[in-house]
RNA sequence: GGGCGAUUAGCUCAGUUGGUUAGAGCAUCUGCUUUACACGCAGGUUGUCGGGGGUUCGAGUCCCUCAUCGCCCACCA
């Protein structure tokens, strides 16, 4: 054993323990036919991202299962990644090139994805570091990222599977588009928000009533000149004779045909809808009803075209709003203008609003939706907490196509290839298009699709591509057969449909087997969301984000992963701050100071639990030994059952409570006396060894690197073995040794600890709490061989000179406890009047107690209905209650005297 | 508009199937260098369990209803 600090110091323990690990290869996943397999996925961060709160949480959780699963003898493997983040690594990359006076568009496909490339490799992988910081034991050689050569062969393979059979297509189709980004968006990536906007009243004119006009409700007289009809409701009495006549559109001006169509509600605004299906999704919809022509005024990025006409050519949307209004009104035609909010899309990375957006998009019908379903229903996989089932079931229930393609070029680029000079390729005639994995064998007769694929549509393959899917070979290296189906996947509720859902249809549609073999995992825990004490979710505006590393830095990482875990109750959001770490860090403190107490005295052989449980002398156990360790054996089965239920904030609680309480608190004290008592010694020393190892082992997967350094200096580590390898069990091994849990030898420690904090409170009151010298004197309930064996510790522990057992007693302050009456001697210095208000209190709630308690045992009802159990409690109480109260009254009655 | 969650001490939250006098941490107040720990020890203060109704011998816990806050889903211009 060595020397160790009073203040646990973590920044060295950290970074020596996870280079050490490391170097063992003691996080690398083994395939063992003997062991059973565990195995979480990493959920991919963004590959040059760093380490925020969230994933802070979420990778703890996952490296607290993959440590209990190595302890509980499981073979684990905890497979790391990043993702490549298309669309917002493109805009970083973009931005970056703008500060450098170049452009995507300047450079070329080629090159800047060669520049791409090398901004990522620059900055990326700072996340992978941050996540050593913090303990996670990944088994860092299977690190993937969505772009390696193999796993992109994965995505080209699935994409190719998936369009032989009919799932992808391609077609011109209403999409999101996010015109600062221009690329196609799918609907998950839509973020709607209430808007303060304006509702725009006009009148059109009718051809063949000149003088006429029928009045039009919109938000976005910035599309006018893009409409093509006008539609009323044809049940509406108001509208309905106009049905098929002639309207004229203000701008550009021209004849557009009124339409009838149901669709219209008739008690919104007026009644009237302009239809611009170049620029609304319902309104296409109506379109190709109606047969309407398809008029788009609009450039890619949101400004106006030519078509728009000359006024509006090269403005900006917002821009073109203002002039028509403008325009509208010159014109006489505006009618009102009324304040207005509704939901608009934004793009959530161009952060401005998605314009909806006719184009030539590739969409994926979602194989196996029915199979996806049933695996989460059938209980196959499992969701925590379960509530998250419906929302996952609401999904597929409305599920609509995806619309893969982005036109982006960082990503996997789309393996279709089409036939050069045809002009329209026939999908699915091969000599026009080729769609393939490898590229064609002639590429010079070909054209590659320019688009690339949106990441999910990458990372949807995550499980298995991860374990070498689509490659036999590889599957078989990486132990896939062994280790896939994973066991849990731990992640945010945020990303249950862009990520979740597909990939437990990726699985249902490219593993074979039965379900159990395909589903990708088998629990799903859904993390609550980290936000601030004011509830506002952590982001980068607001500031309110604090950075895990300084946290760490400051107070080490298993402090902030204690602290995190503490505080994390299942699926319920996380108010966040930095008390809860101090929680953590001075629980680290505790722990520390706990066993560099047990190294005052001298060091036993801890090297395996057989070797302490035999220095257990069962005939020199006392009540106080055999209580700590009936608590640890309890604390230990309670935190099995909520690990089985995922209850993690449930274990932090018992393991903190247990060790700050039961045992530093209570059992460190009372032992202090009988460390001086060379025969009690070495029991006691045995039973702080015992309860010291069980609890590293219990905390090690929430507090990795204090636990390994305390394993190892306070000799449990031996044979230079780790914690994590280590199992927790330990009530066999007693059992064998005839210990097992003492419920009388509790609840003996129960009355002592009560008879401890009376006589301390008592002498508080007394404003004695500071002296160590007090006589109290005792009137006990019953023989009070209790007290007597214990007067030595207790009078050190209460800060007594003498415990004396007596008879009754007057003109002295006292209190009532669970083995009697104890009297504090002031010697005169009593003062009545503040003891006979604190008694009155007493009395008075001791007789509420009593009064509630007869009335409830005098009711018929009560006394037929309740169990036995409950009635006894009930009486028992009752009886103490009494007793009590007639000591207060004796009492009283003796200070009056 | 539909769905989900929350509402318990000043703050953040526990409270498993209804059962004695509702808990923890933080904050706050008082006292304390006691064989580790002031990142500590001892003691104290703080609650009509969101409102109302119901079921029950008994409700923080079950049911109904209302309110407030938050989240998700939804093409009313």
């Amino acid at each position: 054993m060595s020397q160790i600090s009073k203040v646990y110091n973590p920044s060295e323990v950290e970074d020596k323990w996870y280079k050490t690990w490391v170097e063992s290869g003691c996080f690398k996943g083994k395939v063992d036919s003997k062991k059973e397999p565990y195995s979480i996925v990493i959920p991919p961060p963004n590959v040059t991202g760093v380490l925020t709160m969230g994933h802070v949480l979420n990778n703890t959780i996952q490296d607290i299962l993959i440590r209990r699963a190595r302890q509980m003898g499981k073979s684990a493997v905890w497979i790391p990644g990043t993702d490549h983040a298309g669309v917002a690594t493109q805009t970083k990359v973009e931005a970056y090139l703008r500060k450098e006076g170049l452009s995507a568009k300047k450079l070329g496909r080629e090159k800047f994805l060669e520049v791409a490339k090398q901004w990522r490799d620059k900055h990326g992988g700072i996340i992978i570091e941050q996540l050593k910081k913090l303990g996670a034991s990944c088994d860092w050689d299977r690190l993937v990222h969505t772009l390696d050569a193999d796993y992109s062969k994965a995505v080209l393979t699935a994409f190719v599977k998936l369009f032989e059979q009919g799932y992808i297509y391609r077609g011109k189709r209403m999409v999101n588009w996010c015109p600062v980004n221009l690329t196609a968006l799918s609907d998950e990536e839509v973020i709607m928000t209430p808007q303060k906007s304006k509702l725009y009243r006009m009148k059109y004119e009718l051809v063949d009533e000149p003088g006429k006009f029928l009045e039009i409700a919109t938000t976005r007289p910035e599309t006018i000149m893009g409409d093509t009809a006008v539609a009323v409701n044809p049940k509406d009495e108001r509208y309905s004779r106009y049905i098929g006549k002639k309207i004229w559109r203000p701008f550009p001006k021209a004849q557009i045909i009124i339409i009838g169509d149901e669709y219209v509600d008739m008690s919104f605004g007026t009644g009237v809808l302009k239809v611009t299906p170049a620029h609304d999704p319902a309104d296409f919809e109506l379109s190709k009803k109606h047969n309407l022509p398809v008029i788009e005024v609009m450039n890619a990025d949101a400004t106006m075209n030519g078509l728009a006409g000359p006024e509006f050519e090269g403005l900006d949307r917002y821009a073109a709003r203002e002039k028509a209004v403008e325009m509208l009104r010159e014109m006489g035609q505006l009618v009102a203008v009324e304040d207005y909010e509704n939901n608009i899309g934004f793009s959530e990375r161009g952060n401005v609003p998605i314009e909806p957006r006719l184009s030539d998009q590739w969409f994926l019908r979602y194989p196996k939706v029915a199979e996806a379903k049933e695996a989460v229903e059938s209980g196959a996989i499992k969701f925590w907490p379960k509530r998250w089932e419906k929302t996952y079931e609401h999904w597929l229930d409305n599920i609509r196509d995806w619309c893969i393609s982005r036109q982006i070029w960082w990503g996997h680029r789309i393996p279709v290839w089409y036939r050069k000079g045809v002009a329209n390729p026939d999908m699915h005639n091969p000599d026009e298009v080729y769609v393939g994995v490898e590229p064609p064998a002639d590429p010079q007769n070909w054209v590659q699709d320019e688009d690339s694929l949106d990441t999910w549509a990458s990372s949807w393959l995550w499980p298995f591509a991860t374990m070498g899917w689509p490659d036999p070979k590889a599957q078989k290296e990486r132990g896939m057969d062994y280790f896939y189906p994973t066991s849990d996947l731990v992640t945010g509720p945020d990303i249950i449909f862009f990520w979740v859902a597909r990939m437990i249809m990726a699985g249902m549609e490219f593993l074979p087997g039965e379900m159990k073999d395909k589903i990708p995992f088998k629990n799903v825990y859904f993390t609550g969301i980290i936000r601030d004490m004011q509830g506002r979710k952590m982001s980068k505006s607001l500031g309110n984000s604090p950075d895990p590393l300084a946290i760490i830095e400051k107070y080490g990482a298993d402090g902030l992963r204690f602290g995190v875990m503490n505080c994390a109750p299942q699926g319920q959001d996380i108010l966040f701050s930095e008390e809860r770490v101090e929680l953590g860090r001075n629980f680290c403190n505790k722990l520390w100071n706990a066993c560099r107490f047990r190294q005052m005295s001298q060091p036993q052989d801890n090297s395996s639990l057989d070797k302490i449980v035999r220095r257990l002398d069962r005939s020199k156990m006392d009540a106080d030994d055999r209580a700590i360790i009936s608590s640890l054996i309890k604390c230990s089965e309670e935190i099995s059952k909520d690990y089985l239920l995922y209850q993690f904030n449930s274990i932090t609680q018992r393991l903190y409570s247990f060790f700050w309480n039961d045992f530093c608190g209570w059992y460190l004290e009372v032992s202090k006396s009988r460390l001086n008592d060379p025969e009690a010694m070495q029991t006691v020393l045995a039973v702080e060894d015992l309860c010291i190892r069980q609890m590293l082992l219990l905390l090690h997967p929430f507090m990795p690197f204090i636990t390994e350094e305390l394993w190892h200096n306070m000799g449990y580590g031996a044979d230079g073995s780790f914690i994590q390898d280590q199992s927790p069990s330990f009530a066999g091994e007693l059992e064998k040794a005839g210990i097992v849990v003492d419920a009388e030898a509790l609840e003996q420690t129960e009355k002592l600890k009560d008879f401890a904090t009376v006589a301390r409170a008592l002498k508080a009151k007394c404003n004695l709490g500071s002296k160590r010298d007090v006589r109290l004197l005792v009137m006990p309930v019953d023989d009070g061989n209790l007290l007597k064996s214990n007067t030595e510790k207790l009078k050190k522990l209460i800060g007594a000179a003498s415990i004396e057992l007596v008879g009754q007693q007057s003109e002295m302050p006292a209190s009532l406890c669970d083995l009697g009456t104890v009297y504090i001697d002031v010697r005169g210095n009593v003062d009545a009047g503040a003891e006979l208000a604190r008694l009155g209190k007493e009395r008075e709630k001791l007789e509420n107690a009593i009064k509630a308690a007869r009335a409830r045992l005098a009711n018929q009802a009560f006394v037929s209905k309740a169990p036995a159990n409950v009635i006894e409690g009930a009486k028992k109480q009752l009886s103490e209650n009494e007793a009590k109260l007639a000591e207060i009254l004796k009492i009283i009655d003796g200070l009056k005297a």
